[in-house]
Order: C-alpha cells, then sequence, then structure tokens
DNA sequence: ACGGTGCTTTGATACAGATCAAAATATCAA
DNA sequence: TTGATATTTTGATCTGTATCAAAGCACCGT
C-alpha cells in the first residue's frame, strides 16, 4: 500500500489511475480491463443514473463533474458527493443505485461492467486495496462534510466549499501565484445550496458579502479569483493546518 | 465476498468477526491475530484517543457505545460517528487519529496493534475486503446522515436518530413484539444534540414533543417504547421503504 | 436525610436563514 | 438584434432554532 505514488503516465487504463496512479498493474491485468472498458458522455445536467436504477458499470470520472444525490418524497435535496476527475463512482457488490447521480457540467466517465470488473477486484487484490484507500478519504471527506453541514454558519459553509475546490482544481490545472489563485465555479447556486444545506437565495447573499469584504472576487458571474488563500480558510473556520491532506 | 454470511460463534477472535463472521479465517490467521489483540475498558465519559494523538491500534467495539467527534477551534462540536458493538474504528495506514473518540456508555474495545495488523492485511486480502465492505457500509451511513444535517427538520432529526438506534440495537438484544419495542437510550442529550447539528434544549424540546404526540414514551428518562415503528419511521421523513439495509 | 453535582426540562427572547416576491442579468436560438 | 428562458441578485418578512436564564430532578457520597 505504500508503493502507491502519484504519478503521471504508467497505466493510463487503470479504473484507479487517476489521483494515485498504480504502480503495480500487470499487463495482463491491463487487457483484462481493456476489455470491460468503455467511455461516455453527459451534458450537463443530464442524470447518469437515477436512485434504484440498477447499475451496468462503475466508473471513474475523466473530465467534468458530477454530483451523488439524495431526494426526500417532498423533493428536499441534499447532494451528498461531489465527483471531480479522478474520483471513483459505484459500489462493487451493490445491484441498485443509492444516489442520483448528475451531471453538473458535460461529463466523460470511464466505465467498467460491473460484473466483470468485481470478477477482477476478486483475482487481484491490490485494486481492492486501492479502492478500500479510496474509500477511506471519501469517508474523511463526508465527515468533514458532516461538520460543515451540521456545526456552520452560511458564510463559512460558503468559504469552505470555495476552499476545497480551489483546492481540488488547483492542483489540476491552476496557475497558483503566491497565495492568489482563479478558477471557473463549477455549479449553480443551486448546486452549492443542494451541496451545503442552504437556498439558492442564500448563497447568493453570501457570495455577495465574501465578494464585497473582498474575500473573493468575481469576473462575470463564475471565474472567481481568490486573492488570498489563507484569508479564505480563515472564514472557512477549519482548524487552522487546512487538514486537507492529513 | 458472497460467501461472507452472519452466522455466531466461529472466529470470535476475528478482527471483523461480528456484523458478519468472516467464514474464511484460517487457523494460523486467528493464531496472528491473537498476539496482537488485547482488550482494554473505558468509563462513560472517558476519552479513547484524542485527535491527533498517535494510533497505537486499531480496534473493534466489543460491548458499549463510543463516539466519533470533531470540534472547531471555538468549540462547536459535531459527531461524525457512532460506534456500536461490532464497529470498527481506526484507518490502517493513517498515523494519527482524526477525531477524538470518546466512550459514550461504558466500553470494551479489542485492540490489534497497528503495524502488525497493517501487515496482516497485506498478507491476507480477504481481511482488506472485508474491511472495505464495512467502510463502504460507513460511507452509505455519513451519506445517509449528510441529508439529515442539511435538510431535515429537528423532529425529524430526532425520529430519524431514534429509529436508527432502534433498529440497530433492536437487532442485538431485543424482543420485538409486532410493530413495538424498547430500548435504552444510550446517549445523553448533549450527545444527541452533537449527532443531530442542534442544541440540547431543543433536543429536550422535541423529544418531549414527540412524547406529547404519542409516537414515543419514556420511562424515567432512559428507557424508551416505540408504540409503532412505522408512526416513528413517518417522522424520521426517511425515503418510504426504511432503506437501512439496502 | 442532606447537600452537591450533573442532567433535563421549561420559559422568554433574539436572530440566522428560509420564504415569498420581483427585478436584473446572462444565455441562447432564430 | 430580439425575444424567450434560465440564472442570479436584491428586498421584505416570517419562522425554526439558538441563546440566555432558571427551575426541576436524579444520582451519589457522607
Amino acid at each position: 500500500m505504500q508503493d502507491l505514488k502519484p504519478t503521471s503516465q504508467d497505466c493510463s487504463d487503470c479504473p484507479i489511475r487517476h489521483r494515485a496512479v498504480c504502480a503495480r498493474c500487470e499487463q495482463d491485468e491491463l487487457k483484462l480491463l481493456e476489455e470491460i472498458k468503455y467511455y461516455r458522455s453527459f451534458e450537463a445536467g443530464q442524470t447518469v443514473i437515477w436512485q434504484g436504477d440498477k447499475m451496468e458499470f462503475v466508473a471513474s470520472v475523466v473530465t467534468g463533474i458530477a454530483s451523488l444525490t439524495q431526494t426526500m418524497e417532498d423533493g428536499r435535496r441534499q447532494m451528498v458527493g461531489l465527483l471531480l476527475p479522478s474520483d471513483f463512482v459505484g459500489r462493487p457488490g451493490r445491484e441498485h443505485a443509492a444516489y442520483d447521480v448528475v451531471a453538473t457540467t458535460n461529463l466523460v466517465m470511464c466505465c467498467f461492467r460491473r460484473r466483470p470488473f468485481e470478477q477482477l477486484m476478486i483475482t487481484t487484490p491490490h485494486i481492492a486495496e486501492r479502492l478500500l484507500q479510496m474509500t477511506l478519504d471519501e469517508l474523511d471527506a463526508a465527515r468533514e462534510w458532516m461538520l460543515l453541514l451540521g456545526r456552520k454558519t452560511a458564510r463559512e459553509k460558503i468559504a469552505s466549499l470555495l476552499a476545497i475546490i480551489a483546492q481540488r482544481t488547483a492542483a489540476l490545472d491552476q496557475a497558483v501565484t503566491n497565495n492568489s489563485l482563479s478558477f471557473d465555479l463549477p455549479l449553480t447556486r443551486e448546486a452549492m445550496a443542494d451541496y451545503l444545506g442552504l437556498t439558492l437565495e442564500t448563497v447568493s447573499r453570501q457570495i455577495s458579502a465574501l465578494k464585497k469584504d473582498g474575500v473573493i472576487h468575481l469576473e462575470g458571474k463564475r471565474a472567481v479569483t481568490i486573492p488570498d488563500m489563507n484569508m479564505l480558510l480563515d472564514e472557512a473556520g477549519d482548524d487552522s493546518d487546512g487538514g486537507m491532506l492529513a
């Protein structure tokens, strides 16, 4: 488990390739994956899977952003997962989807037929190991979110969300000058509200407030600049050391 | 992964024995576990591990209840996990605890020295597999909780918590007569508040309200009777089919 | 029985965020 | 360019839950 280090190229067909590349894939495993793999594209707003649908595949996000959402009978919605490139979706062993999966931007996913993938997991222990690590990461993220949902103020929630998106997308494709950085906000106000347990009006107001206070900058409606990341993290109320990666 | 069925006796020393007994443990694996295993007891209120402490062990709850809690600098607290008998705690591969672990009742844990346990996971794939299943279950529970924290009303939150405790403890030690069942509430009002993202006053008020409306019964302060489980589930706002186990 | 120390309940009031409503702005097709 | 539609902002008001405060109860050691 210790020898999995993020690199960039080898093993590009591995379902678990992105966040940390698997250094142990054997040629024949890759062949097996090749056989059960296919790509699918979705447009922003399209639903990838409905809660309760039969799961024919598990998948990994290649480009774009998807969200996992739970809905109550009366329509209240809560996002419970945000899938960025490299994130995995689908639970091996589960027949039916537990959540709606929605493309919040244009989206490309790399899908693996579920049954053969499950088989592969059994014969290839290190895939299961890797999946365990990823699941534990997700669990940590979920628990961080629970703190946010249960105890943070609206302003702190917004700041936290911006910080998370900034950190995750900055790693991928962004110029970071000293403490400042820019990125494109990939979520509508409504999607943010669903993520944060707020209404879209409150999201809008708090973003305006952060803007007025100079914590963030907006060009147009979607392009965000964060002049000072530390200022944002202060607003987020996270315990000091930007623990994201611990 | 399909051949793990809940039974009751064999393999009683296996760290993953409880919720579903591992049918594949070999004799020598048990010997290895025996060597790295020890029991620890805690009194209600004691802290098992502080966030940031060095993790010397991973463990499984034998009896009693523990909680995982996150705390913000200014003292706001959010419980992010409730550990009942059979639940596992500790992340293999992580040096330092990410959360406070607190005994909310008297507690007995079966601990395994961390390093040797990690080693064992590498040499014994099916332990990793089992751990993956348990982690995925926890992730599902966490996401259910995110819906609760983000979108449910105070009354729905209380009803949901009672339903969860009822369902998890009923399985272990309770007489269930038709739809009615009783159990001992193992959490203080404050602990419930930390779990639900509420204040203890609100918890108290809502419990009183549920009592007045006949949804629950209290004898003393801790013994709860639920006359009709379906009524409680209605109050919880969960989507119809008590999906807990899906 | 006594007084202490924690829990829990109940009451009065305040406020953050929800809700309802409408205007402003962006997006896009023709 | 011009509507037509979707998204975002802003305003006015309402409400569920927090906050502050105090009283009620249960448990425990002496």
